[in-house]
DNA sequence: GAAGTCAACCGGTCAG
DNA sequence: CTGACCGGTTGACTTC
């Protein structure tokens, strides 16, 4: 189903089915002729009349079931080639198109009606994918982030056990930062600037994300991946 | 036999 | 009004 660089998609619909309307039925077996020849190339060559013509043949609902088109790789070769030049084609590329696979302009128009509709439920489902990882990873977040205000809390309460390297003194809460290497609490000394380290208990932490900067909003993870698809 | 694929259709919208 | 396009749907055919 996927062919070379293009994209192809596919998604089943759930739900309602209706009875198709009686003119839709007639619609369907006048494009899908029987073949005149053996091979499928002749089949679908086939279709290349007027379609008043055909409805004028097969109209009448007497027929025999017919087989479903199927375009040949050739054919679905170049129609896929043209899709990555052009999404939309004007009358005239239509017909030359047509003329090339031996198919009627509409059969042309609609396959690149359906390759349209496919590129975007791809696009779409590939979105959602995205969103959903994403959701996860706030989630995530969220949880840790939850987990560190009770920690911040429950340092609140209790007396500060991170001691100043300095003064051997009890450092104040608000100096609180978090390593970003252990992902542990620990306390920055104001006056040491952006990146210092602190000793606490058995172990030296890098200090450098203050909470506050870890409480920005989260950034979107990279869409390069599909933004590069379709 | 269920689920998936895809050409073809219909009805609606919108630009020219 | 007409033609192009889109979303939704159908049904023949294929694949698992």
């Amino acid at each position: 189903m996927e062919t070379s660089s293009s994209l192809e998609l596919t998604i089943s619909m759930p739900g309602v089915s209706s009875s198709p309307p009686l003119s839709s039925f007639v619609r369907d077996l006048d494009i899908n002729q029987v073949p005149s020849g053996e091979g499928e190339e002749e089949w679908i060559t086939a279709g290349m009349e007027d379609e008043e013509e055909i409805g004028g043949v097969n109209g009448g609902g007497g027929g025999q079931p017919r087989k479903k088109l199927r375009l040949t790789k050739e054919q679905s070769r170049l129609l896929e080639e043209s899709f990555r030049h052009n999404h939309t084609l004007n009358p005239r590329q239509k017909d030359a198109l047509a003329l090339q696979l031996k198919l009627r302009p509409r059969q042309v128009e609609v396959w690149f009606q359906n390759r349209r509709a496919r590129s975007k439920l791809r696009q779409t489902e590939m979105e959602c994918e995205f969103l959903k990882r994403w959701f996860g990873s706030l989630k995530e977040q969220n949880r840790r982030l939850r987990k560190e205000v009770e920690e911040l809390r429950a340092m609140k309460v209790a007396p500060p056990t991170v001691m100043s390297p300095h003064s051997c003194e009890p450092l104040p809460v608000s100096t609180l930062t978090m390593c970003p290497r252990c992902e542990r609490v620990t306390s920055a000394a104001v006056d040491k600037g952006p990146t210092t380290t602190v000793t606490t208990g058995d172990s030296t932490h890098i200090i450098a994300a203050t909470l506050s900067s870890k409480l920005r909003a989260p950034t979107l993870p990279s869409r390069q991946s599909y933004a590069a698809c379709q």
